[in-house]
DNA sequence: CTGAAAGCGCTTACAG
DNA sequence: CTGAAAGCGCTTACAG
């Protein structure tokens, strides 16, 4: 390659990486050899001598999601300017495969590490505060952060959900989740259901209502199963929180074939503002978090850490969360 | 490293890589140390030496659809064993980003680069022939493959899905789909409409039904507003494809919003057999592939492909499509 | 503005 | 069964 231009391999790397430093003349000829013989240059051997990867890694419970993959892209679009490149594993929500997936990111020799956070096995837990790179944990607020934290409380949510539903002068109020099971919990949702069964706990109401069914992760098929479940146990429900919009929407599916009026004889509520809750009838009340803003200023923090040399304090930002009020729960 | 374990190097790369070729109490020592250190080997080190990535590439036009991050979770499957990686890149359906994405991964150095296939710019189709590691398009059938093939014909879809409606003795009959914008346009889609338009015309029936509007990609807000689009064009319409179960979803509850009911005064059927079209009222009838599979076997055939040393000839691969009846076509 | 030397952390290919 | 030497393809840090 650097043969054909005539120059050394230095100038070519320089040519590649900051034309600037090199005279015009000497640059078109390097530039020309490149066209011609379609070289890329090898970003392995480059990594590994400038000891820079430019690699971000990133674990997610699945890609099967569209807020995680909305995740995915605000990063992508952030890391772009800088040319850092996503390095993406996922966990089907399962902790040993969380390790197993960070060691084999951790081989990569990732720039910085963003992951959804606040719960992981002991030995992962090591493995990234011994990692001598910037960690950050999404979609959650650990209560220990193993070092940055960008993202929104769940238990939050679900006393939020209880709140508004109580507010509404709901007395006889449920909710629909998946059941913690070992290793392959969703740990956030459950936080949710936490939240959600302390308001209600607060507010001196019962919470039989409150139902885990089947197995994590949800989906509409699973919030329409624990739909029925929960009304056939309880008929004189009056409200519920799913614990995802995917089973909200479910369960709005299953009433619709119980000749169930929504919201006029159950009101339904979910979280997470996925596309599809805005266009069924009626369009779903949900909470709202923008995962995809969540991306996009991990990705910036990310890239100004980076280019700073200085390491700052671990940070913690809350990107708060908003009721979306549509017409799944009962105006009263 | 070594030296705490008092062996060379050489050993303690044996005792990661092939451990049987390592007397076991040395062994041990080793292992020991690693423990004791954390240590986690350097891959890209490991890469430059053994000219041998572990990464696969795989380009998709977004991570935003299910049946897309079903294909990445099939391949990651497949590659699990054989301890290869997913190096993922997404295009957002555009054909200049499919370029400069391909650049970035090509200078990973993956030992296979998967796509999804048929379009791609002259220049990436230059480099993709380059490339000196086996290339799979997948999720269509290119009439020129670059290299391997493994899919379904888009084109089939679309003619299957009119006669599919043609059979039922419909004769106003339309489809929704996206128009076609420059570099930003989803031709599996619109190979879809090609192939649908030709098999109406084929029967000598009007295509005026036919409808593109708006950008891809397509969405569930996207089939709503096609669809009353649609029907306020041709208010006398029978049936109509949309091009995508997102849409077909869309359209259905903008109907529902239109006091149009399904499918006794409209038929509608989708393509690409998407969860939620099995949990709508009334359940969608879809044409369904297995994007899950069509991942799983592309990571099968790349493994036994990586670990012989011969180069198979180009291989085209239909993994078909079935059409799943359910209620959203009138049964006449 | 350009280049020669050294080295990044592993593995390959020997040698013993 | 274990190790010393060479080298993978770049970039860093000089030197001129």
């Amino acid at each position: 390659m650097s043969r054909l231009a005539g120059v050394s391999r230095m100038t070519v790397s320089r040519v590649l990486s900051d034309p600037e430093l090199v005279l015009p003349t000497t640059r078109d000829k390097v530039l020309k050899a490149v066209a011609d013989l379609g070289y890329v240059p090898d970003k392995t051997a480059g990594s590994l001598s400038s000891r820079r990867t430019g690699f971000i890694a990133l674990m997610l419970p699945t890609l099967t999601n569209a807020n995680f993959a909305a995740v995915a892209h605000g990063l992508t679009e952030a890391l772009r300017e800088a040319n850092y490149h996503l390095l993406i594993a996922y966990t089907d929500y399962d902790m040993a495969e969380e390790e197993r997936q960070l060691l084999n990111l951790l081989a990569r020799r990732p720039e910085a590490i963003v992951l959804t956070g606040a719960m992981h096995r002991r030995n992962a837990s090591r493995m990234l505060m011994a990692a001598d790179v910037p960690v950050v944990e999404i979609a959650d607020l650990p209560s220990q952060p193993i070092e940055h934290a960008i993202g929104f409380s769940n238990y939050q949510v679900g006393r939020t959900a209880a709140r508004y539903l109580l507010d509404r002068g709901f007395t006889r109020i449920g909710a629909i989740a998946a059941s913690p099971e070992g290793e392959v919990t969703d740990h956030r949702g459950e936080e949710r259901m936490r939240g959600f069964e302390e308001e209600l706990r607060l507010a001196r109401r019962s919470t039989d209502g409150v139902l885990r069914h089947g197995t994590a992760p949800v989906s509409f098929h699973h919030g329409a199963a624990a739909f029925r479940a929960l009304v056939e146990r309880q008929p004189d429900i009056e409200a519920i929180f799913a614990v995802s919009d995917l089973s909200a929407v479910g369960a709005v599916m299953e009433a619709q074939r119980m000749n169930l009026r929504i919201p006029d004889d159950i009101s339904i509520m979910g979280f997470g503002d996925f596309e599809i809750g805005r266009e069924i009838n009626p369009a779903l009340t949900t909470i709202h978090v923008d995962f995809h803003a969540l991306g996009l200023r991990t990705g910036k923090m990310l890239v100004d850490l980076l280019a700073s040399d200085a390491t700052p304090a671990p940070s913690t930002l809350d990107v708060g969360l908003r009721i979306v009020e549509r017409a799944s729960v009962k105006d009263r």
